[in-house]
DNA sequence: TAATAAACATGACATATGTCATGTTTATGG
DNA sequence: CCATAAACATGACATATGTCATGTTTATTA
């Protein structure tokens, strides 16, 4: 079973795989981080999750019951990827029952996830939204600082604001407010979150 | 296994279940139209899925793998509801293969379908989330009419604001023209498409 | 390290959608 | 069937966010 896994190593500028390709293997983030992303044909692009080291992709799920990709997967600075082909990884899920137990609440916890994102987006200004991502990230990718919490993951302000479906320079402007504000510091590559709970509070105000 | 799943009918202005109830059971519709909904403090709602005949919920997954509802579930009319105490239904899981791979597969197709609606939000406008809303129904719950196809769900202009998340007088402005253009007609009772090709122009409009 | 591209920043203005108010029509339940 | 509430409709106006333009700063990589 083990033997049927096989590592690949990304770069900044490579796909994993791009929107419209079959669905051949099933994958895994063994380290790094790895982008979830859905475009239109004008271009605009929604990245619906940041996936970390653990999380199944089967981002796009069609990878179970579908024919071709939905979105693209791309990584956010290096990044290490387990495949196994998809037939391997049923016959697997078959065989195992508490695998399979576990796929489906994983996959239980990801739809959750989707759902809270869908209200966010349709009920959540801007601003909260983007301190909503920023929360969100220093808890999963965070690292202690001198200052407060500093993010390991470099992240543009073009990202975010792919991240919470706003335009760029939406994204540049909130940011700035917000490092006016002393909530925030820094850029993509060093990113500081100074006030997590001036960030929560902004989050969920009415 | 088949004698714990006991039926329940519910009503216009019932609750299946609430945000926040806990998780005790697994439910199925047999009848009639469900929606999952999710509400902020401040009394907005947002509709996350229509379920009809055959669906799961775990609408919120968390039925599966969490303590309470992350939303709350309404009948859209009379509706059926078929019920399974949450252990027996995972204790079938586990002793049925077939059943766990469906379930991963009806799963990871609602993650599809929520992140597909994710995109939407976040990338277009108002009037091609409702066009797109109408399609949608038109296919899953319309029935053929000398004049188009008619809905044999009740929705309300709120009903529809709430699932492409804007608000009521913005639904009923993109209806009046839309009912103008030819494009639908009727009210929440008795709703006709008249032109669904022209709506789903309009959908995938740039 | 220099050249080039990417990221960040900000102003001016456009516009989609929200908010609030008011009235009419339609449906519902006692 | 009548009374009451829900649903639908539309105007006037507010505002959040998008768009386009231009410039600076910061990072890449040749």
């Amino acid at each position: 079973m083990l033997q049927e896994l096989t590592e690949t190593r990304y770069g900044k500028h490579d796909y994993i795989f791009r929107e419209g390709d079959p669905t051949e293997y099933f994958h895994i983030v063994k380290e790094g981080t790895v982008k979830c992303v859905k475009s239109t044909p004008e271009g605009k692009e929604c990245t619906l999750k940041m996936l970390m080291p653990g999380d199944l992709f089967c981002c796009d799920a069609a990878a179970f019951d579908g024919a071709s990709h939905p979105g693209s997967a791309q990584p956010m600075g290096d990044v290490s990827i387990l495949r196994m082909k998809k037939k391997s990884y049923f016959e697997m899920l078959r065989r195992n029952p508490d695998a399979a137990m576990e796929v489906i609440k994983y996959l239980g916890n990801r739809l959750n996830e989707a759902q809270e994102k869908t209200k966010d987006l349709a009920l959540d200004r801007a601003d909260q939204r983007l301190a909503s991502l920023l929360v969100d990230l220093a808890a999963r990718n965070g690292i202690p600082d001198p200052n407060g919490i500093r993010l390991t993951v470099r992240m543009t302000r073009e990202d975010m604001a792919n991240m919470v479906g706003i335009t760029t320079e939406t994204a540049i402007r909130i940011m700035s407010r917000f490092k006016r504000d002393r909530l925030v510091s820094g850029t993509a590559n060093r990113l500081l979150i100074r006030d997590l709970k001036g960030l929560k509070a902004l989050a969920s105000a009415s």
